[in-house]
DNA sequence: CGGTTGCCCTGGGGGC
DNA sequence: TGCCCCCAGGGCAACC
Protein backbone atom coordinates (compact mmCIF):
# COMPACT_ATOMS: atom_id res chain seq x y z
CA UNK A 1 0.00 0.00 0.00
CA UNK A 2 2.52 3.02 1.06
CA UNK A 3 4.58 4.98 -0.66
CA UNK A 4 6.65 7.63 1.08
CA UNK A 5 4.12 9.59 2.94
CA UNK A 6 1.83 6.51 3.69
CA UNK A 7 5.02 4.91 5.48
CA UNK A 8 5.98 8.63 6.91
CA UNK A 9 2.68 8.60 8.38
CA UNK A 10 3.00 4.95 10.39
CA UNK A 11 6.25 5.94 11.22
CA UNK A 12 4.61 9.71 13.12
CA UNK A 13 1.71 7.03 14.36
CA UNK A 14 3.98 4.94 15.76
CA UNK A 15 7.33 6.94 17.00
CA UNK A 16 5.07 8.71 20.14
CA UNK A 17 4.09 4.46 21.55
CA UNK A 18 7.98 3.07 20.58
CA UNK A 19 10.48 5.30 20.93
CA UNK A 20 12.18 5.00 24.67
CA UNK A 21 9.56 1.88 25.75
CA UNK A 22 11.15 -1.42 25.83
CA UNK A 23 9.77 -4.49 23.88
CA UNK A 24 8.80 -7.38 26.14
CA UNK A 25 7.34 -9.50 23.85
CA UNK A 26 7.73 -10.41 19.98
CA UNK A 27 5.87 -13.14 17.95
CA UNK A 28 6.12 -14.13 14.30
CA UNK A 29 3.80 -16.51 13.11
CA UNK A 30 4.98 -17.12 10.07
CA UNK A 31 8.16 -16.23 9.10
CA UNK A 32 7.89 -16.40 5.01
CA UNK A 33 7.37 -13.13 4.37
CA UNK A 34 8.80 -11.50 1.07
CA UNK A 35 12.50 -12.52 2.59
CA UNK A 36 12.62 -15.26 5.49
CA UNK A 37 12.91 -13.80 8.75
CA UNK A 38 15.90 -13.65 10.65
CA UNK A 39 16.42 -16.69 12.80
CA UNK A 40 16.21 -16.06 16.78
CA UNK A 41 14.81 -12.98 15.59
CA UNK A 42 12.59 -12.87 18.93
CA UNK A 43 14.98 -13.63 21.12
CA UNK A 44 17.20 -11.05 19.84
CA UNK A 45 14.61 -8.03 20.16
CA UNK A 46 12.97 -9.22 23.06
CA UNK A 47 13.62 -7.14 25.93
CA UNK A 48 15.64 -4.30 23.78
CA UNK A 49 14.77 -0.35 24.24
CA UNK A 50 14.05 1.48 21.07
CA UNK A 51 15.90 4.45 20.70
CA UNK A 52 14.25 5.94 17.83
CA UNK A 53 12.14 5.19 14.84
CA UNK A 54 12.84 6.98 11.27
CA UNK A 55 12.28 6.76 7.97
CA UNK A 56 14.68 6.27 4.48
CA UNK A 57 12.82 5.78 1.31
CA UNK A 58 10.06 3.02 1.87
CA UNK A 59 11.57 1.39 4.39
CA UNK A 60 10.80 1.89 8.84
CA UNK A 61 13.97 1.90 10.61
CA UNK A 62 13.24 0.78 14.10
CA UNK A 63 16.21 1.57 16.30
CA UNK A 64 17.54 -1.03 19.23
CA UNK A 65 19.52 -0.33 22.05
CA UNK A 66 22.62 -1.99 22.32
CA UNK A 67 22.80 -4.64 24.47
CA UNK A 68 25.72 -6.79 24.97
CA UNK A 69 26.73 -8.56 23.25
CA UNK A 70 25.05 -6.81 20.09
CA UNK A 71 25.77 -3.72 19.68
CA UNK A 72 22.92 -1.23 18.35
CA UNK A 73 20.70 -2.94 15.82
CA UNK A 74 17.73 -1.65 13.71
CA UNK A 75 14.50 -3.56 12.91
CA UNK A 76 14.18 -2.92 8.89
CA UNK A 77 10.11 -3.25 8.34
CA UNK A 78 9.60 -2.58 4.93
CA UNK A 79 5.21 -2.76 4.60
CA UNK A 80 5.01 -3.83 0.95
CA UNK A 81 2.13 -3.55 -1.28
CA UNK A 82 -0.31 -5.01 1.67
CA UNK A 83 1.42 -4.20 4.76
CA UNK A 84 0.16 -2.10 7.46
CA UNK A 85 0.95 -1.69 11.41
CA UNK A 86 -1.92 -1.78 13.73
CA UNK A 87 -1.62 -0.48 17.46
CA UNK A 88 -3.64 -1.56 20.23
CA UNK A 89 -3.92 -1.76 23.70
CA UNK A 90 -2.60 -5.19 25.08
CA UNK A 91 -5.47 -7.49 25.16
CA UNK A 92 -6.75 -10.89 24.42
CA UNK A 93 -8.09 -10.62 20.74
CA UNK A 94 -6.53 -13.09 18.75
CA UNK A 95 -4.57 -12.42 15.81
CA UNK A 96 -6.38 -11.57 12.27
CA UNK A 97 -5.15 -14.17 9.70
CA UNK A 98 -3.11 -11.91 7.94
CA UNK A 99 -0.86 -10.43 11.27
CA UNK A 100 2.45 -11.84 10.83
CA UNK A 101 3.66 -10.41 13.49
CA UNK A 102 3.18 -8.61 16.70
CA UNK A 103 4.83 -7.28 19.64
CA UNK A 104 4.38 -5.79 22.43
CA UNK A 105 5.71 -2.93 24.77
CA UNK A 106 6.35 -2.21 28.51
CA UNK A 107 3.73 0.48 27.96
CA UNK A 108 0.86 -2.06 27.34
CA UNK A 109 0.38 -1.62 23.70
CA UNK A 110 0.69 -3.72 21.07
CA UNK A 111 2.32 -3.53 17.23
CA UNK A 112 0.93 -5.99 15.12
CA UNK A 113 2.05 -6.16 11.30
CA UNK A 114 -0.53 -7.62 8.90
CA UNK A 115 -0.02 -7.96 5.46
CA UNK A 116 -2.08 -10.28 3.02
CA UNK A 117 -0.03 -10.39 0.18
CA UNK A 118 3.30 -10.91 2.36
CA UNK A 119 5.43 -8.73 -0.10
CA UNK A 120 7.05 -7.49 3.48
CA UNK A 121 10.14 -7.48 4.74
CA UNK A 122 11.41 -7.62 8.10
CA UNK A 123 15.21 -7.77 8.94
CA UNK A 124 17.43 -6.68 11.70
CA UNK A 125 20.80 -5.60 11.11
CA UNK A 126 23.36 -3.59 13.07
CA UNK A 127 22.76 0.01 13.04
CA UNK A 128 26.63 0.76 11.94
CA UNK A 129 25.96 -1.60 9.10
CA UNK A 130 22.76 0.12 7.84
CA UNK A 131 24.75 2.52 4.67
CA UNK A 132 26.49 -0.26 3.29
CA UNK A 133 23.33 -2.59 3.40
CA UNK A 134 23.38 -2.75 0.05
CA UNK A 135 19.23 -1.89 0.07
CA UNK A 136 20.12 1.09 1.52
CA UNK A 137 23.62 2.53 0.08
CA UNK A 138 22.35 2.48 -3.65
CA UNK A 139 19.35 4.58 -2.94
CA UNK A 140 18.93 8.18 -4.25
CA UNK A 141 18.32 11.45 -2.00
CA UNK A 142 15.42 11.78 -0.24
CA UNK A 143 12.75 13.73 -2.19
CA UNK A 144 11.77 16.24 0.61
CA UNK A 145 15.52 16.67 1.57
CA UNK A 146 17.28 19.75 0.29
CA UNK A 147 19.57 17.97 -1.76
CA UNK A 148 16.75 17.23 -4.45
CA UNK A 149 17.13 20.03 -6.50
CA UNK A 150 16.26 20.76 -10.23
CA UNK A 151 20.00 20.33 -11.27
CA UNK A 152 20.22 17.36 -9.52
CA UNK A 153 17.30 15.85 -11.22
CA UNK A 154 18.88 17.43 -14.30
CA UNK A 155 22.12 15.49 -13.67
CA UNK A 156 21.25 12.14 -12.52
CA UNK A 157 18.37 12.06 -15.79
CA UNK A 158 20.93 13.20 -18.25
CA UNK A 159 21.60 10.68 -20.84
CA UNK A 160 18.55 8.28 -19.75
CA UNK A 161 16.96 6.87 -22.20
CA UNK A 162 14.16 5.07 -20.44
CA UNK A 163 11.10 7.17 -19.63
CA UNK A 164 10.63 9.84 -17.04
CA UNK A 165 7.68 8.09 -15.74
CA UNK A 166 10.17 5.13 -14.94
CA UNK A 167 13.09 7.10 -13.61
CA UNK A 168 10.86 8.70 -11.40
CA UNK A 169 9.90 4.77 -9.47
CA UNK A 170 13.74 4.43 -9.69
CA UNK A 171 14.81 4.00 -6.32
CA UNK A 172 18.40 4.58 -6.76
CA UNK A 173 17.97 8.06 -8.48
CA UNK A 174 15.56 9.04 -5.82
CA UNK A 175 13.78 7.33 -3.09
CA UNK A 176 10.59 6.76 -2.02
CA UNK A 177 7.82 7.61 -4.72
CA UNK A 178 5.85 4.89 -6.02
CA UNK A 179 3.09 4.63 -8.76
CA UNK A 180 0.69 7.33 -7.30
CA UNK A 181 3.04 10.09 -6.83
CA UNK A 182 4.45 9.41 -9.41
CA UNK A 183 1.63 10.31 -11.54
CA UNK A 184 0.53 12.99 -9.47
CA UNK A 185 3.73 15.05 -9.88
CA UNK A 186 3.77 14.38 -13.77
CA UNK A 187 0.09 15.55 -13.79
CA UNK A 188 0.88 18.59 -11.41
CA UNK A 189 4.34 19.60 -13.68
CA UNK A 190 2.28 19.01 -17.13
CA UNK A 191 5.02 16.86 -17.87
CA UNK A 192 3.95 13.53 -19.64
CA UNK A 193 5.05 10.28 -18.62
CA UNK A 194 6.12 8.91 -21.55
CA UNK A 195 8.15 11.81 -22.37
CA UNK A 196 12.26 10.84 -22.80
CA UNK A 197 13.99 11.01 -18.71
CA UNK A 198 17.29 12.82 -20.71
CA UNK A 199 14.80 15.39 -22.74
CA UNK A 200 13.69 17.06 -19.19
CA UNK A 201 15.67 20.57 -18.85
CA UNK A 202 16.06 22.59 -16.43
CA UNK A 203 12.69 23.95 -16.72
CA UNK A 204 11.01 21.20 -16.61
CA UNK A 205 13.01 19.93 -13.86
CA UNK A 206 12.22 22.95 -11.56
CA UNK A 207 8.08 22.05 -12.39
CA UNK A 208 8.56 18.63 -11.28
CA UNK A 209 11.01 18.79 -7.98
CA UNK A 210 8.41 21.24 -6.93
CA UNK A 211 5.35 18.87 -8.04
CA UNK A 212 6.90 15.93 -6.58
CA UNK A 213 7.49 18.05 -2.84
CA UNK A 214 4.44 19.87 -2.60
CA UNK A 215 2.42 16.54 -3.40
CA UNK A 216 4.39 14.41 -1.25
CA UNK A 217 3.86 17.12 1.59
CA UNK A 218 0.60 17.35 0.96
CA UNK A 219 -0.14 13.82 1.31
CA UNK A 220 1.85 13.32 4.81
CA UNK A 221 -0.29 16.59 6.16
CA UNK A 222 -3.63 14.57 4.91
CA UNK A 223 -2.39 10.95 6.03
CA UNK A 224 -1.23 12.88 9.64
CA UNK A 225 -4.77 14.39 10.13
CA UNK A 226 -5.86 10.99 10.46
CA UNK A 227 -2.77 9.41 11.83
CA UNK A 228 -4.75 9.25 15.08
CA UNK A 229 -7.53 7.21 14.18
CA UNK A 230 -5.09 4.97 12.67
CA UNK A 231 -3.59 4.48 15.97
CA UNK A 232 -6.55 3.91 17.79
CA UNK A 233 -8.44 1.70 15.48
CA UNK A 234 -7.68 -1.68 14.77
CA UNK A 235 -6.24 -0.95 11.30
CA UNK A 236 -9.20 -0.27 8.92
CA UNK A 237 -9.83 2.89 9.84
CA UNK A 238 -9.14 5.46 6.82
CA UNK A 239 -6.11 7.01 7.52
CA UNK A 240 -5.29 6.39 3.96
CA UNK A 241 -7.40 8.54 1.99
CA UNK A 242 -6.30 11.04 -0.59
CA UNK A 243 -7.91 12.44 -3.44
CA UNK A 244 -6.15 12.07 -6.85
CA UNK A 245 -6.16 13.72 -9.61
CA UNK A 246 -5.54 11.57 -12.37
CA UNK A 247 -4.61 8.33 -10.61
CA UNK A 248 -6.77 5.59 -11.23
CA UNK A 249 -9.14 8.23 -13.30
CA UNK A 250 -9.02 7.10 -16.75
CA UNK A 251 -11.22 8.35 -18.71
CA UNK A 252 -12.55 11.01 -16.74
CA UNK A 253 -12.68 14.79 -17.68
CA UNK A 254 -8.82 16.36 -17.05
CA UNK A 255 -9.07 18.00 -13.65
CA UNK A 256 -8.48 21.28 -12.88
CA UNK A 257 -8.13 23.10 -16.23
CA UNK A 258 -10.26 23.70 -19.55
CA UNK A 259 -8.06 21.90 -21.97
CA UNK A 260 -10.89 19.26 -22.27
CA UNK A 261 -8.55 16.22 -22.41
CA UNK A 262 -9.69 13.02 -20.64
CA UNK A 263 -7.54 10.57 -18.45
CA UNK A 264 -5.63 8.42 -20.47
CA UNK A 265 -4.06 5.18 -19.23
CA UNK A 266 -0.94 2.97 -20.16
CA UNK A 267 1.09 0.77 -18.86
CA UNK A 268 4.55 1.34 -18.76
CA UNK A 269 7.43 -1.11 -17.63
CA UNK A 270 4.19 -3.47 -16.57
CA UNK A 271 3.02 -0.05 -14.34
CA UNK A 272 -0.17 1.41 -14.95
CA UNK A 273 0.47 5.64 -15.93
CA UNK A 274 -2.64 7.80 -15.58
CA UNK A 275 -1.81 11.04 -17.59
CA UNK A 276 -3.75 13.91 -19.79
CA UNK A 277 -1.90 13.98 -23.04
CA UNK A 278 -3.42 17.88 -23.63
CA UNK A 279 -1.91 18.82 -20.68
CA UNK A 280 1.10 17.14 -20.32
CA UNK A 281 4.08 17.53 -22.21
C1' DC B 1 25.73 -1.61 -18.72
C1' DG B 2 21.09 0.15 -18.67
C1' DG B 3 16.53 -0.95 -19.28
C1' DT B 4 12.52 -4.10 -19.58
C1' DT B 5 10.05 -8.36 -18.16
C1' DG B 6 8.43 -11.81 -14.97
C1' DC B 7 7.62 -13.24 -10.47
C1' DC B 8 6.90 -13.41 -5.45
C1' DC B 9 1.55 -13.63 -2.90
C1' DT B 10 -3.56 -12.90 -1.80
C1' DG B 11 -7.87 -10.53 -2.30
C1' DG B 12 -11.19 -7.65 -4.49
C1' DG B 13 -13.79 -6.05 -8.33
C1' DG B 14 -15.78 -6.32 -12.87
C1' DG B 15 -17.56 -8.98 -16.70
C1' DC B 16 -20.12 -12.77 -18.22
C1' DT C 1 -25.19 -15.96 -7.31
C1' DG C 2 -20.95 -17.80 -9.03
C1' DC C 3 -16.83 -18.12 -11.55
C1' DC C 4 -12.90 -16.44 -13.85
C1' DC C 5 -9.90 -13.16 -15.27
C1' DC C 6 -7.50 -9.04 -14.34
C1' DC C 7 -5.56 -5.83 -11.44
C1' DA C 8 -3.11 -3.91 -7.32
C1' DG C 9 0.55 1.57 -4.22
C1' DG C 10 7.17 -2.83 -4.41
C1' DG C 11 11.44 -4.77 -5.36
C1' DC C 12 14.53 -7.85 -7.30
C1' DA C 13 16.57 -11.54 -10.33
C1' DA C 14 16.89 -12.84 -14.87
C1' DC C 15 16.97 -11.54 -19.34
C1' DC C 16 17.88 -8.68 -23.74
Amino acid sequence: MPELPEVETVRRGIAPHLEGARIVRFEARRADLRTKLPSQLAARVTGRRVTAVRRRAKYLLIELAPRSPAGAEVMILHLGMSGRLIVRPIDATPPGKHEHIAFATDRGMEIRFSDPRRFGVLDLVALDALDADPRFAPLGPEPLSREFTPEFLVQTLAGSRTTIKAALLDQHRVAGIGNIYACEALFQAGISPRRLAGTVGQARATRLVAAIKDVLSRAIAAGGSSARDYVQSSGEAGWFQHSWAVYDREGRPCPGCDCGGSVKRVVQAGRSSFYCAARQR
